[in-house]
DNA sequence: TTCGTAAATTGATACGGTCCAATTAATGAA
DNA sequence: TTCATTAATTGGACCGTATCAATTTACGAA
Protein backbone atom coordinates (compact mmCIF):
# COMPACT_ATOMS: atom_id res chain seq x y z
CA UNK A 1 0.00 0.00 0.00
CA UNK A 2 2.42 2.51 1.03
CA UNK A 3 5.36 1.14 -1.00
CA UNK A 4 4.52 4.28 -3.72
CA UNK A 5 7.20 6.71 -3.65
CA UNK A 6 4.79 9.85 -3.68
CA UNK A 7 2.78 8.06 -0.76
CA UNK A 8 5.68 7.73 1.76
CA UNK A 9 5.85 11.40 1.09
CA UNK A 10 2.47 11.96 1.31
CA UNK A 11 2.57 10.57 4.55
CA UNK A 12 5.79 11.79 6.32
CA UNK A 13 4.95 15.14 5.65
CA UNK A 14 1.53 14.66 6.92
CA UNK A 15 2.90 13.57 9.74
CA UNK A 16 5.63 15.83 10.37
CA UNK A 17 2.95 19.04 10.03
CA UNK A 18 1.06 16.97 12.53
CA UNK A 19 3.90 17.16 14.83
CA UNK A 20 4.31 20.95 13.96
CA UNK A 21 7.61 20.25 12.75
CA UNK A 22 7.11 23.47 10.43
CA UNK A 23 6.68 26.25 13.16
CA UNK A 24 6.23 28.74 10.49
CA UNK A 25 3.58 27.52 8.91
CA UNK A 26 5.77 27.07 5.40
CA UNK A 27 7.32 23.93 3.79
CA UNK A 28 10.80 23.85 2.23
CA UNK A 29 10.81 24.55 -1.42
CA UNK A 30 9.88 21.49 -3.68
CA UNK A 31 12.89 21.60 -5.22
CA UNK A 32 14.93 21.02 -1.37
CA UNK A 33 12.45 18.45 -0.62
CA UNK A 34 12.94 16.39 -3.64
CA UNK A 35 16.69 16.55 -2.72
CA UNK A 36 15.76 15.70 1.13
CA UNK A 37 13.78 12.59 0.34
CA UNK A 38 15.74 11.26 -2.78
CA UNK A 39 13.23 11.10 -5.19
CA UNK A 40 12.36 13.14 -8.36
CA UNK A 41 10.67 16.55 -8.06
CA UNK A 42 7.42 15.29 -10.17
CA UNK A 43 6.83 12.88 -6.79
CA UNK A 44 6.93 15.40 -4.91
CA UNK A 45 4.86 17.54 -6.61
CA UNK A 46 2.12 14.83 -6.94
CA UNK A 47 2.36 14.09 -2.78
CA UNK A 48 1.82 17.82 -2.32
CA UNK A 49 -1.43 18.21 -4.87
CA UNK A 50 -2.97 15.60 -2.42
CA UNK A 51 -2.28 17.52 0.49
CA UNK A 52 -3.62 20.83 -1.18
CA UNK A 53 -6.66 18.79 -2.68
CA UNK A 54 -7.05 17.79 1.05
CA UNK A 55 -7.24 21.28 2.52
CA UNK A 56 -3.85 20.79 4.43
CA UNK A 57 -1.69 22.93 2.69
CA UNK A 58 -1.88 25.91 -0.19
CA UNK A 59 0.32 27.07 -3.00
CA UNK A 60 1.27 30.05 -3.52
CA UNK A 61 3.76 30.58 -7.05
CA UNK A 62 6.97 32.34 -6.44
CA UNK A 63 6.36 32.37 -2.82
CA UNK A 64 6.50 29.12 -1.47
CA UNK A 65 3.68 26.32 -0.01
CA UNK A 66 2.12 26.79 3.34
CA UNK A 67 0.38 24.93 5.92
CA UNK A 68 -2.94 26.03 6.07
CA UNK A 69 -3.24 27.97 9.62
CA UNK A 70 -7.43 27.02 9.48
CA UNK A 71 -6.50 23.05 9.63
CA UNK A 72 -4.75 23.02 12.62
CA UNK A 73 -6.75 25.92 13.82
CA UNK A 74 -10.39 24.64 13.64
CA UNK A 75 -10.54 20.63 12.92
CA UNK A 76 -14.10 20.45 13.24
CA UNK A 77 -14.88 22.75 9.98
CA UNK A 78 -12.53 20.41 7.94
CA UNK A 79 -13.39 17.03 9.04
CA UNK A 80 -14.13 14.96 6.01
CA UNK A 81 -16.95 12.76 5.80
CA UNK A 82 -17.17 10.78 2.21
CA UNK A 83 -14.14 8.98 3.87
CA UNK A 84 -16.55 5.82 4.47
CA UNK A 85 -18.44 4.29 1.39
CA UNK A 86 -19.98 1.58 3.06
CA UNK A 87 -23.41 2.45 5.50
CA UNK A 88 -22.29 0.45 7.82
CA UNK A 89 -19.32 2.61 8.34
CA UNK A 90 -20.65 5.46 8.10
CA UNK A 91 -22.54 6.01 11.16
CA UNK A 92 -21.28 7.00 14.73
CA UNK A 93 -22.51 4.25 17.05
CA UNK A 94 -22.27 5.68 20.09
CA UNK A 95 -23.34 2.45 21.91
CA UNK A 96 -26.36 2.18 19.69
CA UNK A 97 -26.83 -0.50 17.69
CA UNK A 98 -27.80 -0.76 14.08
CA UNK A 99 -29.51 -2.99 12.34
CA UNK A 100 -30.37 -4.75 8.78
CA UNK A 101 -33.56 -5.91 8.04
CA UNK A 102 -33.53 -8.60 4.71
CA UNK A 103 -36.97 -7.41 3.07
CA UNK A 104 -36.08 -9.07 -0.50
CA UNK A 105 -33.39 -11.20 -1.84
CA UNK A 106 -33.39 -12.78 -5.34
CA UNK A 107 -31.76 -13.19 -8.70
CA UNK A 108 -33.43 -11.23 -11.78
CA UNK A 109 -32.03 -10.87 -15.47
CA UNK A 110 -30.32 -7.49 -15.54
CA UNK A 111 -32.13 -4.80 -18.16
CA UNK A 112 -30.88 -2.71 -20.69
CA UNK A 113 -29.62 0.40 -18.02
CA UNK A 114 -28.58 -2.01 -15.78
CA UNK A 115 -26.29 -3.48 -18.27
CA UNK A 116 -24.52 -0.66 -19.39
CA UNK A 117 -24.25 0.58 -15.67
CA UNK A 118 -22.54 -2.43 -14.57
CA UNK A 119 -20.84 -3.53 -17.72
CA UNK A 120 -22.79 -6.57 -18.19
CA UNK A 121 -23.38 -9.22 -21.26
CA UNK A 122 -26.51 -9.39 -22.44
CA UNK A 123 -28.35 -12.11 -20.66
CA UNK A 124 -26.45 -12.01 -17.23
CA UNK A 125 -28.15 -11.89 -14.03
CA UNK A 126 -28.07 -9.52 -11.11
CA UNK A 127 -29.01 -10.02 -7.58
CA UNK A 128 -31.67 -7.58 -6.28
CA UNK A 129 -31.48 -6.84 -2.40
CA UNK A 130 -33.68 -4.67 -0.79
CA UNK A 131 -33.23 -3.67 2.71
CA UNK A 132 -34.34 -1.75 5.36
CA UNK A 133 -31.76 -0.25 7.52
CA UNK A 134 -32.09 0.68 11.11
CA UNK A 135 -30.75 2.58 13.70
CA UNK A 136 -31.42 2.21 17.52
CA UNK A 137 -34.25 -0.07 16.32
CA UNK A 138 -35.34 3.02 14.23
CA UNK A 139 -35.71 1.91 10.32
CA UNK A 140 -34.18 5.46 8.78
CA UNK A 141 -33.58 3.72 5.33
CA UNK A 142 -34.99 1.96 2.12
CA UNK A 143 -32.29 0.04 0.29
CA UNK A 144 -32.47 -1.48 -3.32
CA UNK A 145 -29.11 -2.77 -4.59
CA UNK A 146 -28.19 -4.50 -7.74
CA UNK A 147 -24.94 -6.29 -7.83
CA UNK A 148 -23.96 -8.95 -10.46
CA UNK A 149 -23.67 -12.64 -9.56
CA UNK A 150 -20.63 -12.98 -12.02
CA UNK A 151 -18.51 -10.98 -9.35
CA UNK A 152 -19.91 -12.34 -6.42
CA UNK A 153 -21.24 -15.80 -7.24
CA UNK A 154 -21.35 -17.09 -3.89
CA UNK A 155 -23.99 -14.43 -2.09
CA UNK A 156 -26.14 -15.78 0.49
CA UNK A 157 -29.02 -14.97 2.35
CA UNK A 158 -26.61 -14.56 5.46
CA UNK A 159 -24.09 -12.61 4.11
CA UNK A 160 -26.50 -10.21 2.47
CA UNK A 161 -28.52 -9.73 6.22
CA UNK A 162 -24.77 -8.42 7.05
CA UNK A 163 -22.45 -5.52 5.51
CA UNK A 164 -21.78 -6.46 2.26
CA UNK A 165 -18.79 -4.61 1.90
CA UNK A 166 -16.96 -5.85 5.04
CA UNK A 167 -17.81 -9.77 3.88
CA UNK A 168 -16.21 -8.51 0.74
CA UNK A 169 -13.27 -6.86 2.29
CA UNK A 170 -13.01 -9.77 4.97
CA UNK A 171 -13.28 -12.96 2.69
CA UNK A 172 -13.09 -12.09 -1.07
CA UNK A 173 -10.10 -9.80 -0.75
CA UNK A 174 -12.52 -7.10 -2.75
CA UNK A 175 -12.04 -3.55 -1.60
CA UNK A 176 -14.68 -0.74 -2.47
CA UNK A 177 -12.64 2.76 -2.96
CA UNK A 178 -15.02 4.55 -5.66
CA UNK A 179 -18.38 6.10 -5.63
CA UNK A 180 -20.52 8.38 -8.27
CA UNK A 181 -23.43 9.05 -6.15
CA UNK A 182 -26.39 11.39 -7.26
CA UNK A 183 -27.92 13.16 -3.89
CA UNK A 184 -31.60 14.39 -4.11
CA UNK A 185 -34.39 15.59 -2.26
CA UNK A 186 -38.01 13.90 -3.06
CA UNK A 187 -41.70 13.60 -1.37
CA UNK A 188 -42.10 10.33 0.43
CA UNK A 189 -44.22 7.86 -1.29
CA UNK A 190 -46.58 5.54 0.35
CA UNK A 191 -44.07 2.75 0.83
CA UNK A 192 -41.66 5.06 2.58
CA UNK A 193 -44.30 6.34 5.12
CA UNK A 194 -44.73 2.92 6.13
CA UNK A 195 -41.35 1.57 6.33
CA UNK A 196 -39.84 4.81 7.45
CA UNK A 197 -42.63 6.07 9.90
CA UNK A 198 -43.40 9.02 7.82
CA UNK A 199 -45.88 11.54 7.75
CA UNK A 200 -47.18 12.71 4.43
CA UNK A 201 -45.32 16.23 4.34
CA UNK A 202 -42.26 14.56 5.58
CA UNK A 203 -39.23 14.14 2.56
CA UNK A 204 -36.64 11.35 1.90
CA UNK A 205 -33.43 12.04 0.86
CA UNK A 206 -32.22 9.94 -2.08
CA UNK A 207 -29.14 8.60 -2.58
CA UNK A 208 -28.47 6.71 -5.74
CA UNK A 209 -24.73 5.55 -7.98
CA UNK A 210 -22.76 3.09 -8.24
CA UNK A 211 -19.97 2.05 -6.58
CA UNK A 212 -16.66 0.81 -7.43
CA UNK A 213 -13.86 -1.74 -6.38
CA UNK A 214 -10.75 0.02 -5.92
CA UNK A 215 -9.80 -1.55 -9.84
CA UNK A 216 -12.13 0.07 -11.17
CA UNK A 217 -15.09 -2.74 -11.97
CA UNK A 218 -18.54 -0.99 -11.21
CA UNK A 219 -19.85 -3.89 -8.76
CA UNK A 220 -23.00 -2.28 -7.10
CA UNK A 221 -25.82 0.11 -8.29
CA UNK A 222 -27.32 1.30 -4.97
CA UNK A 223 -30.67 3.54 -4.72
CA UNK A 224 -31.38 4.62 -0.84
CA UNK A 225 -33.75 6.40 0.26
CA UNK A 226 -33.69 7.92 4.04
CA UNK A 227 -35.51 9.33 6.73
CA UNK A 228 -34.57 13.12 5.51
CA UNK A 229 -33.88 13.87 9.62
CA UNK A 230 -30.93 10.99 9.48
CA UNK A 231 -29.43 12.14 6.72
CA UNK A 232 -26.80 14.61 5.84
CA UNK A 233 -23.85 14.92 3.72
CA UNK A 234 -20.46 16.84 4.29
CA UNK A 235 -18.59 17.86 1.57
CA UNK A 236 -14.82 19.56 1.37
CA UNK A 237 -14.85 21.11 -2.64
CA UNK A 238 -11.44 22.37 -4.16
CA UNK A 239 -11.61 23.54 -7.90
CA UNK A 240 -7.60 22.77 -7.60
CA UNK A 241 -8.29 20.41 -10.15
CA UNK A 242 -5.82 17.00 -9.44
CA UNK B 1 -7.71 30.18 -18.93
CA UNK B 2 -7.94 27.98 -21.87
CA UNK B 3 -4.07 28.21 -23.58
CA UNK B 4 -2.94 25.50 -20.75
CA UNK B 5 -2.13 22.30 -23.18
CA UNK B 6 -4.24 19.73 -20.71
CA UNK B 7 -7.24 22.00 -20.04
CA UNK B 8 -7.63 22.42 -24.01
CA UNK B 9 -7.51 18.72 -23.99
CA UNK B 10 -9.86 18.26 -21.19
CA UNK B 11 -12.57 20.54 -22.75
CA UNK B 12 -12.41 19.05 -25.81
CA UNK B 13 -12.79 15.44 -23.96
CA UNK B 14 -15.72 17.07 -22.48
CA UNK B 15 -17.47 18.32 -25.10
CA UNK B 16 -16.73 15.41 -27.01
CA UNK B 17 -18.42 12.61 -24.41
CA UNK B 18 -21.25 15.30 -23.90
CA UNK B 19 -21.94 15.10 -27.87
CA UNK B 20 -21.65 11.07 -27.39
CA UNK B 21 -19.02 10.92 -30.25
CA UNK B 22 -17.62 7.47 -27.70
CA UNK B 23 -20.79 5.81 -28.37
CA UNK B 24 -19.38 2.66 -26.79
CA UNK B 25 -18.49 4.56 -23.77
CA UNK B 26 -15.02 4.33 -24.26
CA UNK B 27 -12.12 6.40 -24.97
CA UNK B 28 -8.73 6.01 -27.09
CA UNK B 29 -5.95 4.58 -25.27
CA UNK B 30 -3.75 7.46 -24.17
CA UNK B 31 -1.07 6.80 -26.77
CA UNK B 32 -3.39 7.37 -29.34
CA UNK B 33 -4.62 10.24 -27.40
CA UNK B 34 -1.62 11.60 -27.15
CA UNK B 35 -0.54 11.23 -31.12
CA UNK B 36 -4.41 12.74 -31.84
CA UNK B 37 -3.90 15.92 -30.18
CA UNK B 38 -0.43 16.10 -30.66
CA UNK B 39 0.57 16.28 -26.94
CA UNK B 40 2.99 14.48 -24.67
CA UNK B 41 1.42 11.42 -22.70
CA UNK B 42 1.47 13.17 -19.08
CA UNK B 43 -0.18 15.88 -20.63
CA UNK B 44 -3.11 13.28 -21.58
CA UNK B 45 -3.10 12.00 -17.83
CA UNK B 46 -3.50 14.62 -16.28
CA UNK B 47 -6.48 15.93 -18.60
CA UNK B 48 -8.25 12.42 -17.71
CA UNK B 49 -7.03 12.49 -14.56
CA UNK B 50 -9.44 15.51 -14.24
CA UNK B 51 -12.37 14.22 -15.85
CA UNK B 52 -11.58 10.99 -13.78
CA UNK B 53 -11.67 13.06 -10.39
CA UNK B 54 -14.69 14.80 -11.42
CA UNK B 55 -16.35 11.15 -11.75
CA UNK B 56 -17.19 11.42 -15.72
CA UNK B 57 -14.44 8.85 -16.63
CA UNK B 58 -12.91 6.20 -15.05
CA UNK B 59 -9.57 3.62 -15.79
CA UNK B 60 -9.03 0.06 -15.41
CA UNK B 61 -5.35 -0.77 -16.23
CA UNK B 62 -4.49 -3.04 -18.81
CA UNK B 63 -8.41 -2.81 -20.07
CA UNK B 64 -9.09 0.86 -21.20
CA UNK B 65 -10.81 4.02 -20.16
CA UNK B 66 -14.63 4.38 -19.82
CA UNK B 67 -16.83 6.78 -19.61
CA UNK B 68 -19.08 6.85 -16.10
CA UNK B 69 -22.84 5.81 -17.47
CA UNK B 70 -24.73 7.29 -14.63
CA UNK B 71 -22.68 11.08 -15.34
CA UNK B 72 -25.19 12.25 -17.88
CA UNK B 73 -28.29 10.87 -16.95
CA UNK B 74 -29.09 13.42 -14.76
CA UNK B 75 -31.20 16.18 -15.80
CA UNK B 76 -31.84 18.66 -13.11
CA UNK B 77 -30.66 21.87 -13.29
CA UNK B 78 -29.04 22.47 -11.02
CA UNK B 79 -26.15 20.43 -11.09
CA UNK B 80 -23.52 21.21 -8.45
CA UNK B 81 -20.79 18.90 -9.45
CA UNK B 82 -17.74 20.09 -7.61
CA UNK B 83 -16.20 22.34 -10.62
CA UNK B 84 -18.04 25.49 -9.82
CA UNK B 85 -18.36 26.66 -6.50
CA UNK B 86 -20.91 29.60 -7.40
CA UNK B 87 -24.54 28.96 -7.56
CA UNK B 88 -24.44 31.48 -11.18
CA UNK B 89 -22.35 29.14 -13.16
CA UNK B 90 -24.11 25.36 -12.01
CA UNK B 91 -26.65 26.11 -14.46
CA UNK B 92 -26.77 24.57 -17.76
CA UNK B 93 -28.67 27.17 -18.94
CA UNK B 94 -29.59 26.03 -22.65
CA UNK B 95 -30.29 29.60 -23.52
CA UNK B 96 -32.68 29.67 -20.74
CA UNK B 97 -32.14 32.97 -18.35
CA UNK B 98 -31.49 33.07 -14.97
CA UNK B 99 -32.52 35.68 -12.33
CA UNK B 100 -31.72 37.37 -9.05
CA UNK B 101 -34.27 38.53 -7.01
CA UNK B 102 -32.91 40.41 -4.07
CA UNK B 103 -35.11 40.02 -1.09
CA UNK B 104 -32.88 41.41 1.61
CA UNK B 105 -29.68 43.26 2.08
CA UNK B 106 -28.48 44.99 5.51
CA UNK B 107 -25.72 45.43 7.65
CA UNK B 108 -25.74 43.44 11.16
CA UNK B 109 -23.36 42.27 14.19
CA UNK B 110 -22.03 38.73 13.51
CA UNK B 111 -23.43 36.50 16.12
CA UNK B 112 -20.91 33.85 17.79
CA UNK B 113 -21.53 31.16 15.56
CA UNK B 114 -21.06 33.52 12.90
CA UNK B 115 -18.11 34.79 14.83
CA UNK B 116 -16.64 31.22 14.68
CA UNK B 117 -17.18 30.22 11.05
CA UNK B 118 -15.83 33.57 9.35
CA UNK B 119 -13.04 34.04 12.48
CA UNK B 120 -13.93 37.30 13.27
CA UNK B 121 -13.70 39.25 16.22
CA UNK B 122 -16.12 40.18 19.06
CA UNK B 123 -18.51 43.17 17.24
CA UNK B 124 -17.87 43.10 13.83
CA UNK B 125 -20.09 43.59 11.36
CA UNK B 126 -21.52 40.93 8.23
CA UNK B 127 -23.92 41.59 5.27
CA UNK B 128 -26.62 39.53 5.24
CA UNK B 129 -28.06 38.99 1.71
CA UNK B 130 -31.23 37.32 1.41
CA UNK B 131 -31.83 36.78 -2.64
CA UNK B 132 -34.53 34.05 -4.58
CA UNK B 133 -33.33 32.64 -7.43
CA UNK B 134 -34.93 32.23 -10.56
CA UNK B 135 -34.23 29.77 -13.91
CA UNK B 136 -36.05 31.20 -16.25
CA UNK B 137 -38.29 33.18 -14.25
CA UNK B 138 -39.20 29.84 -11.83
CA UNK B 139 -38.05 30.67 -8.47
CA UNK B 140 -35.97 27.55 -7.29
CA UNK B 141 -33.86 28.85 -4.73
CA UNK B 142 -33.83 30.86 -1.35
CA UNK B 143 -30.05 32.15 -0.82
CA UNK B 144 -29.31 33.46 2.65
CA UNK B 145 -25.34 34.52 2.65
CA UNK B 146 -23.30 36.42 5.25
CA UNK B 147 -20.03 38.53 4.22
CA UNK B 148 -17.76 40.17 6.25
CA UNK B 149 -17.82 43.66 5.40
CA UNK B 150 -14.07 43.91 6.71
CA UNK B 151 -13.05 41.69 3.35
CA UNK B 152 -15.18 43.95 1.02
CA UNK B 153 -16.30 46.93 2.36
CA UNK B 154 -17.44 48.09 -0.72
CA UNK B 155 -20.72 45.54 -0.91
CA UNK B 156 -23.19 47.45 -2.89
CA UNK B 157 -26.76 46.97 -3.66
CA UNK B 158 -26.09 46.68 -7.10
CA UNK B 159 -23.30 44.04 -7.18
CA UNK B 160 -25.22 41.89 -4.68
CA UNK B 161 -28.03 42.02 -7.19
CA UNK B 162 -25.81 39.93 -9.32
CA UNK B 163 -23.19 37.52 -9.14
CA UNK B 164 -20.94 37.71 -6.16
CA UNK B 165 -18.30 35.66 -7.20
CA UNK B 166 -18.05 37.04 -10.40
CA UNK B 167 -17.27 40.14 -9.18
CA UNK B 168 -14.63 39.09 -6.73
CA UNK B 169 -13.00 37.94 -9.71
CA UNK B 170 -12.95 40.63 -11.82
CA UNK B 171 -12.95 43.45 -9.53
CA UNK B 172 -10.96 42.51 -6.42
CA UNK B 173 -8.60 39.78 -8.10
CA UNK B 174 -10.39 37.45 -4.97
CA UNK B 175 -11.29 34.05 -6.20
CA UNK B 176 -12.91 31.49 -4.03
CA UNK B 177 -11.55 27.98 -4.48
CA UNK B 178 -12.84 25.72 -1.62
CA UNK B 179 -15.96 25.05 0.16
CA UNK B 180 -17.12 23.02 3.22
CA UNK B 181 -20.69 22.38 2.42
CA UNK B 182 -23.71 20.19 4.13
CA UNK B 183 -26.60 18.88 2.09
CA UNK B 184 -29.57 17.80 3.78
CA UNK B 185 -33.37 17.26 2.73
CA UNK B 186 -36.54 18.94 4.71
CA UNK B 187 -40.05 19.74 4.99
CA UNK B 188 -40.67 22.90 3.43
CA UNK B 189 -42.03 25.83 5.71
CA UNK B 190 -44.66 28.07 4.82
CA UNK B 191 -42.11 30.68 3.49
CA UNK B 192 -40.34 27.83 1.36
CA UNK B 193 -43.85 27.13 0.21
CA UNK B 194 -44.73 30.76 -0.82
CA UNK B 195 -41.92 31.90 -2.46
CA UNK B 196 -40.79 28.82 -4.43
CA UNK B 197 -44.44 27.79 -5.10
CA UNK B 198 -44.08 24.33 -3.38
CA UNK B 199 -46.69 22.59 -2.14
CA UNK B 200 -46.93 21.12 1.28
CA UNK B 201 -45.82 17.75 0.78
CA UNK B 202 -43.09 18.98 -1.44
CA UNK B 203 -39.82 18.89 0.26
CA UNK B 204 -36.77 21.50 0.04
CA UNK B 205 -32.91 20.41 -0.07
CA UNK B 206 -30.85 22.51 1.63
CA UNK B 207 -27.27 23.32 1.45
CA UNK B 208 -25.42 25.29 4.26
CA UNK B 209 -21.70 25.82 4.47
CA UNK B 210 -18.59 28.09 4.27
CA UNK B 211 -17.28 29.26 1.19
CA UNK B 212 -13.20 30.30 1.57
CA UNK B 213 -10.68 32.30 -0.47
CA UNK B 214 -7.61 30.92 -2.53
CA UNK B 215 -5.36 32.11 1.06
CA UNK B 216 -7.89 30.15 3.36
CA UNK B 217 -10.18 33.06 4.49
CA UNK B 218 -13.64 32.15 5.10
CA UNK B 219 -15.18 34.22 3.33
CA UNK B 220 -19.15 33.92 3.28
CA UNK B 221 -21.89 31.36 5.38
CA UNK B 222 -24.33 30.32 3.25
CA UNK B 223 -27.44 28.55 3.71
CA UNK B 224 -29.62 28.10 0.55
CA UNK B 225 -33.05 26.22 0.26
CA UNK B 226 -34.08 24.48 -3.25
CA UNK B 227 -37.06 23.34 -4.94
CA UNK B 228 -36.56 19.14 -4.66
CA UNK B 229 -36.98 18.78 -8.29
CA UNK B 230 -34.38 21.63 -9.29
CA UNK B 231 -31.46 20.09 -7.07
CA UNK B 232 -29.19 17.72 -7.94
CA UNK B 233 -25.96 17.03 -6.50
CA UNK B 234 -23.32 14.51 -7.87
CA UNK B 235 -20.12 13.31 -5.71
CA UNK B 236 -17.68 11.29 -6.66
CA UNK B 237 -15.67 9.77 -3.42
CA UNK B 238 -12.23 8.25 -3.65
CA UNK B 239 -10.86 6.04 -0.39
CA UNK B 240 -7.21 6.58 -2.32
CA UNK B 241 -5.72 9.46 -0.77
CA UNK B 242 -4.76 10.01 2.81
C1' DT C 1 17.34 56.48 2.82
C1' DT C 2 14.10 55.59 -1.06
C1' DC C 3 12.59 53.49 -4.95
C1' DG C 4 12.75 51.28 -9.36
C1' DT C 5 15.10 47.47 -11.68
C1' DA C 6 17.56 43.22 -12.03
C1' DA C 7 18.43 38.75 -10.17
C1' DA C 8 17.26 34.82 -7.54
C1' DT C 9 13.68 31.96 -5.72
C1' DT C 10 9.81 29.00 -6.18
C1' DG C 11 5.83 26.71 -8.00
C1' DA C 12 3.41 25.46 -12.81
C1' DT C 13 3.31 23.42 -17.18
C1' DA C 14 4.89 20.30 -20.44
C1' DC C 15 7.78 17.00 -22.58
C1' DG C 16 9.36 12.33 -23.30
C1' DG C 17 11.43 8.44 -21.59
C1' DT C 18 11.78 3.73 -18.66
C1' DC C 19 9.84 0.15 -16.39
C1' DC C 20 5.91 -2.20 -14.22
C1' DA C 21 1.13 -4.42 -13.60
C1' DA C 22 -3.37 -5.71 -14.98
C1' DT C 23 -6.06 -7.13 -18.62
C1' DT C 24 -7.15 -8.89 -23.06
C1' DA C 25 -6.06 -11.14 -27.41
C1' DA C 26 -3.59 -14.54 -29.87
C1' DT C 27 -1.47 -18.90 -30.09
C1' DG C 28 -0.86 -23.68 -29.97
C1' DA C 29 -0.97 -28.24 -27.82
C1' DA C 30 -4.21 -31.84 -26.31
C1' DT D 1 -13.02 -27.54 -29.44
C1' DT D 2 -10.87 -26.53 -24.98
C1' DC D 3 -7.70 -24.57 -22.18
C1' DA D 4 -3.33 -23.18 -20.62
C1' DT D 5 0.53 -20.34 -22.14
C1' DT D 6 2.37 -16.38 -24.46
C1' DA D 7 2.20 -11.99 -26.55
C1' DA D 8 0.14 -7.54 -27.13
C1' DT D 9 -2.43 -3.88 -25.20
C1' DT D 10 -3.25 -0.41 -21.87
C1' DG D 11 -3.03 2.30 -17.70
C1' DG D 12 0.30 3.37 -13.45
C1' DA D 13 4.48 5.04 -11.29
C1' DC D 14 8.67 7.66 -11.56
C1' DC D 15 12.32 9.99 -13.34
C1' DG D 16 14.79 14.08 -15.16
C1' DT D 17 14.75 18.08 -18.05
C1' DA D 18 13.43 22.53 -20.06
C1' DT D 19 10.86 26.60 -19.85
C1' DC D 20 7.61 29.82 -17.97
C1' DA D 21 5.36 32.93 -14.44
C1' DA D 22 4.63 34.92 -9.98
C1' DT D 23 6.93 36.54 -6.05
C1' DT D 24 10.58 37.89 -3.21
C1' DT D 25 15.20 39.56 -2.51
C1' DA D 26 19.27 42.10 -3.73
C1' DC D 27 21.25 45.91 -5.79
C1' DG D 28 22.28 50.46 -7.34
C1' DA D 29 21.22 55.13 -8.69
C1' DA D 30 19.13 59.39 -7.07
Amino acid sequence: MADLVYRRVLHDLKSRIHDNQFPDKRLPDERSLSEAYNVSRSSIKRALSVLANQGIIFKKRGSGTFINPLYMKNQTIFHYEGSNLGITDSFKSDGKTQGIKLLDFKVVPANEEMQQDLFLEKGEFVYEIQRLRLFDDQPFMIERGFIPIRIVPELSQKVVSGSIFNYLEDEQNKVVTKSFMTVKAAPSNAEDQELLGLKPTEPVAIMEGIFFLDDGTPFEVSNMRLRYDYFNYNTFVTLDEE
